[in-house]
DNA sequence: TCAGCGTACTGGTACGGTCCAGTACGTACC
DNA sequence: GGTACGTACTGGACCGTACCAGTACGCTGA
């Protein structure tokens, strides 16, 4: 490796990358890193210039320091599962299920007021509105009512839709979610529900209501009822301090 | 103030402990921290050892520095509610509802495996198991089944259970809850459920199984089945990077 | 064979210094 | 009154040095 010469990035910074392509792509987790001397030396810089770049990925959870032993690379930290934002088929797959997609209809509509205001569209502007059942592992999983706004997605009627919704935003529109508010609550299934669901009526269900954006702009807004006995949501909490 | 000397616990730290207590009790959210070299001169310090102990601050989100401006107190970055631990009477105050609670049934019993497992604790050691219904706003919002272990927990069975479990934990035992492991689900209120929680059988209830941590240690299993119609979560997801 | 000690490694603390780059304010000039 | 420039503040980058404290390993002696 070359020393590092000044120039318009720091060169802590750019230690920092370096270092970070090292742990990730010929290190991995639990593997040493070079020493901090070894590192100042190799790329001509100071060892507090080393200590800055490596401080910096400690405090990422890239790498981890032992006082008299090693800065070695961390384990990848447990994100909460369920404060993430994935897809039914990235959720399924995740869980280890083999996923499966119905598609039960597919319409194009002018959006009512609340669906306008959801997505922050004009009322009456044309949507695709998707129900699909998605099945998991063979068995019935959920039933899915998503709403697109044609105007920021135009032509995604004409799409396969039996796939992930995610990927075809991601792939063909450049517009894969990246946030999403959601509320969770239960209802009971009726008879339609439990019918695609394969329980009886009455079975209780878990809905969450997503609107997902991409880059600040709304581009789903989906509500999905989850058989209750097959889905469960998995948290982490803890307590503000203060 | 005076000049910080050695000592056990280091300077940096010491001074970040100060910088702290300024920002949070004197200061608040927008106001200028003094700059690093008045803190340097102030304390004693060189101004690298101050730049260590902002920059901890920077990192935990508590200040913000602007280049060639100066260092400022960060407004609180909003905590996503959905992750947070709290009781059911913080969660109602929160969401600005008056709390009322009726206390079912508070037995001493021998834990069963299952309870035992989920608190650590040996099968057969006494646990008190505490029935209660909590309101919120003058009505019926949910039922709760909490497991305390006894043995954590000596004489808890003798206190008022009619308010904070939280707070009674935290004030007489040293064990607030700081970390837990929830599970959400849904089911449908039976005959008894309904008719505690004013709702026809058959309505659906959020169910929210928790196991709750003080300092490592379990001292509280609860599960609470809330009415579906008046409570839900709401939560903030975020696309997993990569 | 085991324990203790010494050595060589590691990260942690702290300092003082120099220079760079951004921001804000005051003053002077048009 | 507005603009531009200079000055004084701010944080950022980087260096080299010295010493402290923790870990691990090897060697020696009992």
């Amino acid at each position: 490796m070359r020393p590092l010469r000044p120039g318009p990035v720091p060169k802590h910074r750019r230690l920092r990358e370096i270092l970070t392509a090292m742990a990730t792509d010929e290190l991995g987790p639990g593997a040493a890193v070079p020493s901090e001397r070894v590192l100042a030396e190799r790329f001509e810089v100071s060892r507090a210039t080393v200590r800055e770049a490596v401080g910096a990925l400690v405090n990422e959870g890239l790498l981890e320091r032992v006082h008299g032993k090693g800065t070695f690379v961390a384990a990848p930290a447990a994100v909460d599962a369920a404060l993430h934002l994935a897809s039914f088929t990235q959720d399924m797959i995740r869980r280890g299920l083999a996923v499966g997609t119905e598609v039960l209809a597919a319409e194009v509509e002018p959006a009512s007021a609340e669906r306008a205001q959801r997505l922050r569209i004009d009322v009456d502007a044309p949507v695709l509105v998707l129900w699909r059942r998605r099945d998991a592992g063979g068995q019935p999983m959920a039933i899915e009512r998503g709403v697109y706004p044609l105007g920021r997605l135009p032509g995604l009627e004409a799409h396969d839709l039996a796939g992930s919704i995610y990927d075809l935003l991601g792939q063909r529109y450049d517009a894969r979610p990246d946030r999403a508010e959601q509320v969770v609550s239960a209802e009971v299934a009726d008879n339609d529900q439990a019918r695609m669901l394969a329980i009886g009526p009455g079975e209780p269900l878990l809905v969450f209501a997503r609107t997902s954006f991409a880059r600040g702009v709304a581009v789903e807004d989906v509500v999905s009822w989850y058989r209750a006995d097959r889905y469960r949501i998995h948290m982490g909490l803890t307590a503000e301090r203060g």
